[in-house]
DNA sequence: GCCGCTATTGGACCTTGGGCCAACAAAGGC
DNA sequence: GCCTTTGTTGGCCCAAGGTCCAATAGCGGC
């Protein structure tokens, strides 16, 4: 049914729990990993992901809460989208996960087509933020590649201004300019100013230099 | 401490607990409104919302439920964030209100500054939304100022399309599209390609039509 | 029938952007 | 000292965009 390979990471210390819910999602024709505890799950997975993935979190566990698991994979490479399950779960942790973005919080005994459904959906997020990611770091090498000049040139050429406007910002001739112009769309890999515009828009790329510059 | 009066809608059917929430709010230096069922704030609260506001509104109510109060107020143009309180909410009904945008959801009894700090930030939000969608509004009464072969034109400009390439594509002289073109920037408050595409991506104006028009 | 809006086109002219070839200078690595 | 990278500048030419002018044609409304 998926395009790809998926895994669903199952962190839980009860190792019945892991085990009829990999089960479950092996059925559901998914690949399943288990861990027994947040720091396992941490230790082993420490890859950046380059398949889609979710992890189905216990929300109580011996040492680090599923909260404080969910917190650490933000700033993972492995970040991946979190589904929380909970016998005995409270609402402000629930409200938590949810701030800090898990996909729900299903609480013991839940209907496994719920938990299907949640997998489904945070493997749909994931895909999709996957193929946002290789976008964004497709252009951020770009952006490396790029010397500062040609970035300052860049931050102005994207506000709209004019080569002879960049030129008396920076203190140089329009001809230099254009130099700088013509190597920042090649690097860019693009055709047109449009475009250009279009892909820092991608990565949040303002010409806050250029602000700087000015004030 | 706010640069403009913000309002607290209170929704809940125990007057007293509206009393002393608003009591609450007021001290605050907020106004506050209540209200003693969904029905009755869905039935007074119909005009655009011109200020920063927010709502607190109880799970539990006779009639219409909170969950259901926020999924029409999503509809509505007096949307504003809501923070959900209940005494007795369940993790299920939490996660939906979450999923559906709530800043979060309070068990009663709860902290009275914790309340507050919500409030602080639905109604930061609600400002953030506010401006964005004033924005919005104000570029897309620009576009619908554009008659249909200027949007068309608008299109391919975006794209980063030559001239020439626009002309062939709908079949005209070069000539006419430059005319267009000046009249898409002129009507569109813009003087660059650049600024262009900028307020078109604020309104997920995306060349479909013109894409459409290929197929 | 006249008016206004829209779309279309033409011409002339100027400005701007972009390509191509060449060159120089400062900085850093070998 | 030589080489590469980077930033800088020059000239030349062409393509593209922008701005004036003016004109024609269809279409709906008064």
């Amino acid at each position: 049914m998926s395009p790809e390979p998926a895994t669903v990471f199952i962190v839980d210390d009860d190792f019945s729990v892991c085990r009829s819910l990999a089960r479950l999602v092996r059925q559901a024709g998914l690949r399943a990993e288990t861990f027994g505890s947040a720091e396992e799950f941490l230790r082993l997975q420490t890859d950046p992901l380059t398949r889609p993935a979710c992890a189905v979190v216990d929300l109580h566990m011996p040492g680090l809460s599923g909260i404080e698991l969910q917190k650490r994979l933000c700033d993972s490479p492995a970040a991946c989208p979190v589904i929380f399950i909970s016998g005995n779960g409270d609402i402000p942790s629930t409200v938590q996960a949810m701030r800090q973005g898990a996909v729900t919080f299903l609480t013991k005994p839940f209907d496994t087509t719920e938990l299907l459904h949640a997998i489904e959906e945070a493997l749909r997020k994931h895909r999709a933020s996957m193929v946002a990611d290789h976008r964004a770091s497709a252009i951020l090498a770009r952006v490396n590649d790029l010397t500062e000049r040609e970035i300052e040139v860049m931050a102005w050429i994207i506000t709209g201004a004019l080569n002879k406007q960049i030129a008396a910002e920076l203190n140089i001739v329009e001809k230099t300019v254009k130099v700088h112009r013509a190597r920042v769309l090649e690097k860019m890999q693009v055709s047109s100013v449009a475009e250009l515009v279009r892909v820092c828009a991608v990565v949040n790329f303002a010409p806050a230099k250029a602000a700087e510059r000015k004030a």
